[in-house]
DNA sequence: AGACAACTAGAACCATCGTACAATTACTTC
DNA sequence: GAAGTAATTGTACGATGGTTCTAGTTGTCT
């Protein structure tokens, strides 16, 4: 975050932070008005700047929600490497975060969803959203080398959440863990 | 589909027709261009009707967007119940319908997972969503009385489905039936 | 300082969409 | 067959939104 624009390669180093900002603001607007509320107005407005600036970083709506997902994939990647790194027991931390779609967490699981539910009609972001995917089946492997059972968790984990999300408020993270744990289980 | 008219209890019946099939080709839209694709003029043009008229029975887009997931849900409970009354393996004909989200079923998966997504916003339909699950978790206490393992086969149901629309293609049946089977095995 | 590219602002064009409304037709009831 | 209600049509208003264009500004390099 220091000083910008050094043109170190030649160019596009000055618009970096436009281009981050106009994404995060973006962001927050499918945090709070969901995929169908992105527009160039929409997020112009929330990032405070005109909607000419939004165009010219992004040429389509479609490069702004896809440059959304990606940011949001990394966000979620660096998470779940964080934990994978410093935790003493990973699920269980994981499990906190699965929780926390409930609560607090619930605008940006929400907004995870959308987006994903989007990357299904958008060959060019399915492997995006497969890394998603990628990154808690490494976090399973920590603990099992069974292909299955890393499967098995991780399709728990996308069911857990949507579960979440579509029940409101109650999430234990003592209970999501115990259900996690239930894929990890030697047989 | 035979006469109809009778107006057996005073009023009502005559439109039960258009309705149905209004909402049936709002379904052939969010199958075709996804929820986003839903608009009067989308759905009219696609019934060969005038706009007028869906606004006639609808007076809201939401409210077409919500009798087509409670019609979705419907769809899928008949689904459900009648591979629960028949078959003689429930969960091997259940893997082949979540298989099937990958082949020609994979439209309406699709269609499945945007409406379940846009009820996660609108407290009005999370019933409708959560009745569904609910049927799977009949299914599962065909086989176990246990109320984790039922947890954990819908949460899996859910998961695959998901994990077969962002990776194309493959799925098999067989598969798809033994990850569920993962969560039903005595412990 | 001058040239050149990156960047920003404002406005406007054109298409689409939700919705409302008045008018017309079909059907039911008495 | 007249009256009344449901169904249907055509049309239009107001708003929103994607995208384009032009002009102006800032920063960088030589």
């Amino acid at each position: 975050m220091g000083d910008e624009g050094t043109t170190t390669d030649g160019r596009r180093v000055r618009g970096q932070r436009r281009r981050a900002q106009i994404i995060e603001a973006t962001l927050t607007v499918v945090r709070r008005d969901g995929a169908a509320g992105v527009t160039h107005r929409a997020v112009a407005k929330e990032a405070g700047i005109t909607t000419s600036l939004t165009t010219y970083y992004f040429a389509t709506l479609d490069d702004l929600l896809v440059a959304a997902l990606t940011e949001v994939a990394d966000t979620y990647t660096d998470h779940i490497r964080r934990i994978m790194d410093t935790s003493d027991d990973p699920v269980r931390d994981f499990a906190a975060l699965v929780a926390a779609s409930a609560g607090e967490g619930r605008e940006r699981a929400l907004a995870e969803r959308e987006l994903s539910t989007l990357a299904a009609r958008r060959p060019a972001l399915r492997p995006v959203a497969r890394r998603w995917r990628e990154r808690v089946a490494d976090l399973a492997r920590l603990r099992t080398s069974d292909p299955r059972a890393v499967e098995v968790f991780v399709a728990i984990a996308e069911g857990l959440c949507a579960a979440i999300l579509l029940d409101e408020g109650r999430a234990d993270p003592e209970h999501v863990r115990a259900v996690l744990e239930r894929a990890l289980v030697e047989r």
